[in-house]
RNA sequence: GCGGGCGUGGCGGAACGGUAGACGCUCCGGCCUUAGGAGCCGGUGGGCCUGACGGCCCGUGGGGGUUCGAAUCCCUCCGCCCGCACCA
């Protein structure tokens, strides 16, 4: 007899140590007859213990990948860690631990909670991206990119966070703040790193329609990447014998152009208005915005300000003279760093010209007010007058191509990937500067750079890699004369913009990978995480597959083909925070009930890809639910009930074998679409059911319903599931075939028809169901409640839905 | 400002255009028990009529529309959330 007490402490490492003897969840690389499926989470950032996100994320994955294997496919479920990064470079700042230590205190805590939790994976295939052993090879990729071009070198006006003294990438910066650490970011002029990801811009906005992937996902990707299609025109200034090309999305609005600006950071600025009585006054303005913060700076709301440079350009449409100027509502980073101002059709130019009392030039009647962006017959445009400006749009850009004067074009919001970075604790850039030689590559053969150890981490403004001496000086790889090290580290993204590539071959020593592996694995079936990745990681990664699918390094150019982005757990509504003092551990929780109650009940509290609140009430009674069907399956199995089920079941017996047919095919269909949640609840009413009808449904019915129950809730709780299953059936749940409905049983001999009168219900009744349409209205008219509604009135019409409901419409 | 999403009981949430509120939490009642914070069974949107069985009305943010039938589709307004944002 069993002991009659739900346990999860005794079940839960038994089951582990059983996996874990049987390798239950490791795949070769050698083919077999099974088609594969590679599921994967975004790879955790090792630091401090995992949270109740990191739960979230793995037991949704977890469940994908159950319930994959189950229906036939080798599944690769790998698990990595991405180990360099800024805060535990922080952490060593602070504390002088090294960040290597620090870092891998936090993997041994992430490894012993995705162990206690009974996560399905294949620990053959583990790396840290801090590892040599894989850096190695991010740096190889590094030296592949600056072959091919893709990787540079180059000065620009840059991001700069003062708090951590490096650079940042456009994409880390939000609302003009460090992504990381909320100081307000500087633009600083320096010579950095850059991936050329904009010679990927359309590919990478094209190739969003071949991806399952959530549509604002997709939305937000197509957003950052900004295409706009338009003319550049050409705008000469006499004066000075230079011509500036501006980017315009609306060539329509030409004649309109009333003045022209270009941005403080424009190169030609001060040169332009050297000699004018303006100079003094353009330096001033220039130096004062180039001090501005990035936020004070990007703020639509301010008004205004600029300055005139004191020179004109020409209007190539109609010779018109245009007052230059400078304004720091010009960006340098987008289009040519100048526009032309079109203040009748565009807001910002409206409110600098009303600002600086320049003309106003209408020359669409679009029937509103100005500004105005709405489309209409052109006015003052010469030659074009009367035309839609729709029409004139292209007549215009093709008059500007005959003429010289300019041309369609296409500018992109997205900006190439900056990826030095001025710190210690990242992948080092593999390459030397020498005074001869320029910028050489460190060969294949001498990779992996191996990151030295240093005593001070604190940034100076320059990487700390640069104090590490015996390190920095080395012989060039080309002529043999004293060189440099690059000290800069790359950004922590571009070591997670491969790791997926690295799992299907981890243990290669030759090469990234193994072609034939890749080819084998990728792409990623199924890819699991956070929304905050929708830009960032998700962007260098298809960039990633993109330019090696280029070199002929990989088959794929897209390497996550479905997409699944669960939402956060909040707690009281808010997200949580340890300032706020509502965070939840993921490790008292399973600690308390068990790695199946909590991983169960993240799924179940809500839809996984919504935000769901967590409950320390609600968590009670997912656990009452998993002990609830192990009691049944201890008592059960004491009893010695077979598992099969009954083979002519009648009465209960039949009603709770068609329950279990019923939940087999909820749950299958809910696994499909994710609905974790509502597939949760059917077991849980096939559970139910099973204790009504305890007492008197045979014992074949009952343990054929215990163990579906069991086989059914193993994706979410699989201890549970596994051990239920085993003492009913004593055998291996996960080996076994995910279950399937039998047609026969979902259906039944009768149904229950609703009976409406005008839409409403008025009765209920049971029908056969093999009624025909005419039967059931039948049956409908004669229905007590409905006669009271229908009598003395007229019967207009009819409707009937087979299998449900008849609307009876009356006057 | 542009783009996307959401709004359902006391709470989390269910509902191919077809029974609104599955399942869980909470609360209430019953059984079992020396006891029960254990377990098992039942009830739990609001209002009204009825002794009872049962019945009627209202109800998915507000208003309007399409439809035999709308939480679901369309229009409009309100509120909340997310992304982008001086991108020419």
């Amino acid at each position: 007899m069993a002991d009659h007490r739900y346990d999860p402490r005794e079940i839960e490492p038994r089951w582990q140590a059983a996996w874990e003897r049987e390798r239950a969840w490791e795949v070769s690389n050698e083919p077999d007859d099974r088609p594969k499926a590679y599921v994967l989470e975004m790879l955790p950032y090792p630091s401090g213990e995992p949270h109740i996100g990191h739960l979230k994320t793995y037991s949704v994955g977890d469940a994908i990948a159950h319930f994959r294997r189950r229906n036939g496919y080798r599944v690769l479920h790998p698990m990595g860690y991405d180990a360099f990064g800024l805060p535990a470079e922080n952490h060593a700042i602070k504390t002088g631990v090294h960040p290597r230590d620090s870092t891998q205190a936090s993997i041994e805590a992430f490894q012993r909670q995705f162990r206690a939790w009974g996560i399905s994976i294949d620990w053959t295939r583990e790396f840290g991206t801090h590892e040599p052993r894989y850096y190695r090879w991010t740096q190889w990729i590094f030296l592949q990119l600056l072959r091919r071009g893709l990787a540079h070198r180059r000065e620009a006006a840059v991001k700069w966070c003062p708090n951590d003294a490096t650079v940042l990438a456009n994409e880390q910066v939000v609302d003009g703040r460090c992504e990381r650490c909320g100081a307000e970011v500087e633009v600083r002029q320096l010579e950095q790193w850059f991936f050329r990801i904009t010679d990927y811009a359309d590919r990478l906005l094209d190739d969003l329609d071949s991806i399952e992937w959530p549509e604002h996902v997709k939305t937000m990707q197509r957003n950052w990447i900004g295409r706009s299609e338009g003319a550049e025109v050409v705008f000469r200034c006499e004066q000075l014998g230079i011509d500036y090309p501006v980017f315009t999305t609306r060539p329509d609005t030409l004649f309109g152009a009333t003045f022209f600006v270009m941005a403080p950071e424009h190169p030609d600025v001060l040169r332009l208005a050297a000699g004018t009585d303006r100079e003094d006054e353009v330096r001033e303005y220039v130096n004062h915005v180039l001090a501005e913060s990035v936020e004070t700076r990007g703020d639509a709301e301010k008004p205004k300000t600029g300055v005139p440079l004191g020179r004109t350009v020409t209007n190539p449409v109609n010779g018109e003279e245009l007052p230059m100027f400078v304004a720091d509502y010009v960006l340098m980073e987008y289009g040519t760093g100048a526009i032309m101002a079109v203040p009748a059709h565009d807001g910002r130019d409206h409110e600098f010209a009303r600002t600086f009392g320049l003309p106003i030039r209408r020359v669409i009647e679009c029937g509103e007010e100005l500004p105005c962006t709405g489309d209409g017959p052109l006015v003052g445009s010469g030659p074009f007058d009367g035309g839609h400006n729709r029409e004139a749009y292209e007549e215009i850009v093709q008059w500007l191509d005959r003429e010289g004067r300019g041309h369609a074009s296409v500018n992109y919001r997205l900006r190439d990937w900056l990826v030095s970075r001025q710190r210690y604790w990242g992948c080092p850039i593999p390459v030397v500067y020498c005074e001869e030689c320029g910028i050489v590559p460190v060969p294949e053969a001498d990779l992996p750079v191996v990151l030295p150890d240093v005593e001070d981490y604190a940034p100076r403004g320059r990487s700390p890699l640069a104090a590490a001496e015996d390190w920095v000086n080395v012989d060039c790889p080309a002529c043999g004369r004293p060189a440099r090290r690059e000290t800069d580290t790359m950004d922590t993204f571009v070591d997670s913009s491969w790791y997926f590539l690295r799992y299907c071959d981890p243990d290669n020593e030759g090469a990234a990978w193994d072609r034939e592996a890749v080819d084998m694995w990728m792409p990623v079936d199924q890819y699991i995480g956070g929304v905050e990745h929708a830009i960032l990681h998700l962007m260098y990664a298809r960039f990633f597959a993109k330019a090696l699918t280029d070199m002929d390094l990989l088959d794929v150019s897209e390497p996550f083909r479905a997409l699944f982005t669960q939402g956060m757990v909040t707690k009281d509504g808010a997200k949580m925070s340890k300032s706020r003092g509502n965070t939840v551990d993921p490790a008292e929780i399973s600690d308390r009930y068990g790695a199946d109650t909590a991983r169960c009940h993240i799924l179940f509290i809500g839809p996984p890809d919504q935000d769901v609140d967590w409950s320390d009430e609600g968590v009670e009674g997912t656990h009452r639910f998993l002990a609830r069907l192990w009691r049944l399956g201890a008592d059960l199995a004491g009893e010695g009930a077979p598992a099969g089920p009954p083979a002519d079941a009648q009465g209960d017996d039949l009603a709770l074998v068609r329950k279990a047919h019923w939940a087999i095919e909820k749950v299958t269909g809910d696994m499909r679409r994710f609905a974790f949640n509502t597939a949760i609840s059917a077991v849980h009413e096939l559970v139910n059911e099973t204790y009504r009808v305890r007492a008197t449904a045979g014992p074949g019915a009952l343990g054929f319903a215990a163990s579906t129950a069991a086989s059914l809730v193993f994706p979410f709780a699989p201890h549970v599931g596994a051990d239920v299953f085993d003492r009913l059936t004593g055998r291996a749940v996960w080996t076994e075939r995910w279950p399937e409905a039998d047609p026969d049983l979902l259906e039944t001999d009768t149904f229950t028809l609703v009976v409406q009168v005008n839409g409403k219900v008025r009765d209920r009744l049971e029908a056969p169901a093999s009624a025909s349409p005419d039967e059931l209205k039948a049956l409908a008219r004669e229905a007590a409640n409905v006669r009271a509604h229908v009598d003395g009135r007229e019967l207009v019409k009819e409707v009937v839905v087979p299998g449900r409901l008849v609307n009876l419409v009356v006057r």
